[in-house]
DNA sequence: CTAAATGCAAACTATTTGCAACGAT
DNA sequence: ATCGTTGCAAATAGTTTGCATTTAG
């Protein structure tokens, strides 16, 4: 663990757990003026292979950073805000279909968030 | 429908249900000599728009086009195969934690595939 | 002393956009 | 005649890479 991976490792901790590379670029350079971006992505790699944050690809967004505590996803089919929910972990339902060896899953979740709802109707 | 998303449609739901952009053109454009890329993305951009096709973003790949029926993917964490399963609807479950107003729901599982199993082995 | 991490610039991939020409109502 | 669709080229966004330099064990 270097200084970077550790402070990053911090902002998303920190952080709603759905931070760009930008944004963490951009929140590590007030306290690190001289780190640059591909330092920024090659420490998210890292994290992301040692199982310490997960990379949440989004259809028309840039990848985000999330904490690793098990948890899903309310996406807004209409403005794409993203927020988490906790429903109950279905990893023992999975493996009885299809069989020990699971790692993990994402369960992202569309619907229409309330300010959307009251825009269409 | 315009001849070239009729075409892109009847390729996707004939595919596997997992084929990028690219993989698409290169299909069409066997049948479709002139048709250049950009075509193709503002295809499946509308074909999404209408419901008619899902798109599938997944860290590491290009985005995939898939059919729309209800189904699950099975993920190697090692190698990025992917694969279809069906595991029961969870809506109603979600419905009844999160109230009514979902519109759909992705689940990707991840797992290590049979054969990158026995190379870790 | 060595290996890993960083800064920098350039490369690369996937995707989108602007615009002129085309085609079907 | 009009409006959406296409081809084309260029632009953009996000991310990765190569390499020389610095840093930490």
């Amino acid at each position: 663990m270097t200084k970077y991976s550790k402070q990053i490792l911090e902002l998303i901790n920190q952080s709603d757990g759905h931070m760009t590379a930008e944004q963490l670029f951009l929140e590590l350079k007030k306290k690190e003026p001289k780190v640059v971006q591909a330092t920024v992505y090659n420490n998210l790699n890292t994290l992301c292979q040692k199982g310490m944050i997960r990379k949440l690809s989004l259809a028309g967004s840039p990848d985000r950073y999330d904490k690793i505590h098990r948890h899903d996803h309310l996406i807004c089919k209409k403005c794409g805000t993203l927020s988490d929910i906790t429903f109950r972990d279905i990893t023992g339902d999975l493996e009885k279909q299809l069989g020990e060896g699971i790692i993990s899953y994402d369960l992202n979740i569309y619907y229409l968030c309330p300010k959307c709802r009251e825009k269409s109707e």
